[in-house]
DNA sequence: CATTACCTGCAA
DNA sequence: TTGCAGGTAATG
């Protein structure tokens, strides 16, 4: 389920679905598995991670946390009792005669399952940044000015790459490879521009664009393309509106020059060299 | 910073 | 058969 829009789509769609009832048992996959009984009393979203909360028996014990990290290839679906995919790895058998089926073709997804306040100190949700869509200019400009002009900071960040910026999760939570960019494209900034060179004007423009990205995105359901859908089935229909990401040697909405793709960060990276100066 | 590893499927 | 895929952590 990969980005920011596609975690709270997910997060919209499975509170109401979810809040209330009982995980009854978690099993790998059809047959006998592990009791649980717990009544979620509601679902968050972290970044990319979804959590859901399940409530504590009263003042016996504390709250514990259901939480998944979906990376390349997870989602969260709700399926019939007695539905079978290989590619379903864990099941939550609910209240109400479905199961919550966490399905993962590569297997890189996370499953965190304990005491609220444990699961909470893994490392990712440690130094998980601020979320991208609560982040404010001021609260970014902060953020890349930090990076960029203390001396304490090595200077290997220093020469810190904006899409690199955008992508580690430590700065800013959620942003993942299509929206970075489709923020950078929108801004009209080189993916590969050293987040030292941004004037305030780009930094501005740089946050309304990521908003905008984000908030379409969301509107439209997310990006659909191969591994991802609703926990109900439905897709998305971001991929449709897309400007650059998956768009090599297509015309650049913009300027209709032919858009590039190179490697940032280690990752696929499509951009229009003519919008986008470096 | 860049590269590799994790895993599986699919398109070139 | 090779390379690539929405992500992150580990390693050099």
């Amino acid at each position: 389920m990969p980005e920011l829009p596609e975690a709270e789509i997910t997060k919209r769609k499975l509170e109401p679905l979810l809040k209330g009832k009982r995980i009854l048992l978690v099993r790998r996959s059809l047959g006998k598995g592990g009791n649980l009984w717990k009544k979620i009393s509601g679902v968050e979203r972290r970044g990319k991670a979804i959590l859901i909360w399940l409530e504590p028996k009263l003042g016996v014990e504390a709250s514990y946390l259901l939480a998944f990290h979906m990376r390349m290839s997870g989602k969260l679906l709700m399926v019939n009792r007695n539905h079978h995919d290989k590619y379903i790895r864990r099941r939550f058998q609910l209240s109400d005669g479905k199961d919550l089926a966490f399905h993962d073709v590569r297997r890189f997804g996370v499953v965190w399952y304990g005491k609220a306040k444990k699961v909470l100190q893994d490392n990712y949700f440690k130094t998980l940044g601020e979320d991208a869509l609560a982040i404010s200019l001021e609260g970014l400009k902060k953020l890349l000015n930090a990076k960029s002009i203390t001396p304490l900071i090595p200077l290997t960040l220093r020469g810190t790459k904006i899409k690199s910026f955008l992508l580690n999760q430590k700065n800013i939570a959620g942003i993942g490879n299509i929206c970075a960019d489709e923020i950078l494209w929108k801004a009209k900034i080189h993916p590969e521009r050293k987040i030292s060179d941004l004037n305030d004007n780009e930094i501005k423009t740089l946050w309304s664009s990521l908003r905008a990205v984000l908030l379409l995105s969301i509107k439209l359901g997310g990006s659909s393309m191969r591994d991802w859908f609703h926990p109900d089935g439905d897709s998305g229909g971001y991929f449709e509106k897309r400007a650059v990401y998956g768009r090599a040697g297509k015309k650049c909405f913009s300027c209709k020059s032919l858009i590039n793709k190179s490697k940032v960060a280690g990752r696929g990276t499509y951009f229009c060299k003519v919008c986008q100066k470096k």
